[in-house]
DNA sequence: CCTACCGATCGGTAGG
DNA sequence: CCTACCGATCGGTAGG
């Protein structure tokens, strides 16, 4: 018990600190780009020193891509109500994922997005069930879309075309003084659903 | 003049074998993870070798870059037809687009859409000059949709979603027998303009 | 968690 | 275009 709460205590320190940085850095240099000197300069360490709390690089990357999946999930089942209208149900599915992909700080979901073969296959498999999670709740969500009249054809391709649309704004989305992620929420389901606006 | 065709025989040789082989291990692996060494061995030479045609490993990826916008370019503005009514140029670009980033052997595209961070900001600083004449094209097509009543709203904002959509397919597209990029096209044009089908 | 170090590999070069 | 090599940097380790 003691044990535990001390394992608790390390996660949430140094280690959670490791994680983050290496998030920041991965996202912004590629995991190959990112040495593991940096990452130790951006805690404060000597280079050496992140191998007392991961065995090798690899393991902090999979590290940052399950606290992504593990946050991402949260996020969105707390946004996921049966209740909901399908468009309203959309609409807050779109806000969260912006949230997880764009906001200031969230970079384990782009580095899993653009780094993910530089996992090890056996990871890969590991994490795929856990993104296989979120995407079921996003393909329920598109299905609801569907049921109500707001799109046709094939739900999964439309799954796919709508979750790629936005993943592909870590390319190109800049911050401006202004505007929110409700107004750029907005403007995405706009976009989707035009047809019936 | 003999020594232009000396040049022009041999960009299309040895240098295009680099350029070829250099793409597909910039796709496969990264700028990062694609060495020197790879790359000369893929074409059958020391690893020291490409430096006779290449003065660093940037400057082939500014070639694979340049090949890729300079074919890409020169497919797009061909299938561009100013009395097409609006769907039918829309259908066109979507089909060529997808041969670009999603056929066989083309690896160019892909590699500047998922390394372009790699580049030296000079080199981008040029190189978004061309992306630039290529994005105004679909910009074009995007609005000929708006005008002619197939979407609403922010066009530009749709170029963007339209165009994410369809790279991030590089992700996850896998191709099957029996499905052509003719099919695939109808599917993605169906998607975008269902609300008028 | 630091110090001091390892072998391997990297991009790149000189000389032919 | 090959041979033979360079300094730098990489991920990782032993010992404290």
């Amino acid at each position: 018990m003691a044990r535990v709460l001390k394992e608790q205590k390390h996660d949430d320190g140094r280690r959670g600190d490791i994680v983050r940085a290496a998030a920041k850095l991965f996202r912004d240099k590629g995991y190959d780009g990112a040495s593991m000197r940096a990452i130790a300069n951006a805690v404060g360490m000597q280079c050496g020193s992140p191998f007392y709390h991961f065995a090798s690089k690899q393991d902090i990357l999979v590290a940052v891509v399950e606290e992504g999946l593990r946050q991402g999930l949260e996020k969105t089942r707390a946004v996921v109500k049966p209740n909901l209208p399908a468009d309203a149900q959309f609409r807050a599915l779109v806000k969260v994922h912006l949230s997880i992909i764009l906001e200031d700080g969230n970079d384990f979901i782009p580095v899993m997005l653009y780094n993910w073969r530089c996992l090890d296959e056996v990871h890969q498999r590991r994490l795929i069930a856990t993104k296989d999670e979120y995407d079921a709740i996003w393909q329920n969500a598109v299905n609801g879309l569907h049921n109500a009249g707001f799109l046709g054809g094939d739900t999964k391709f439309a799954r796919l075309m709508v979750l790629g649309a936005m993943n592909f704004m870590v390319t190109w989305y800049k911050p401006k003084k202004g505007d929110s992620l409700d107004t750029l929420s907005d403007k995405v389901v706009a976009f989707f659903l035009s047809q019936h606006a």
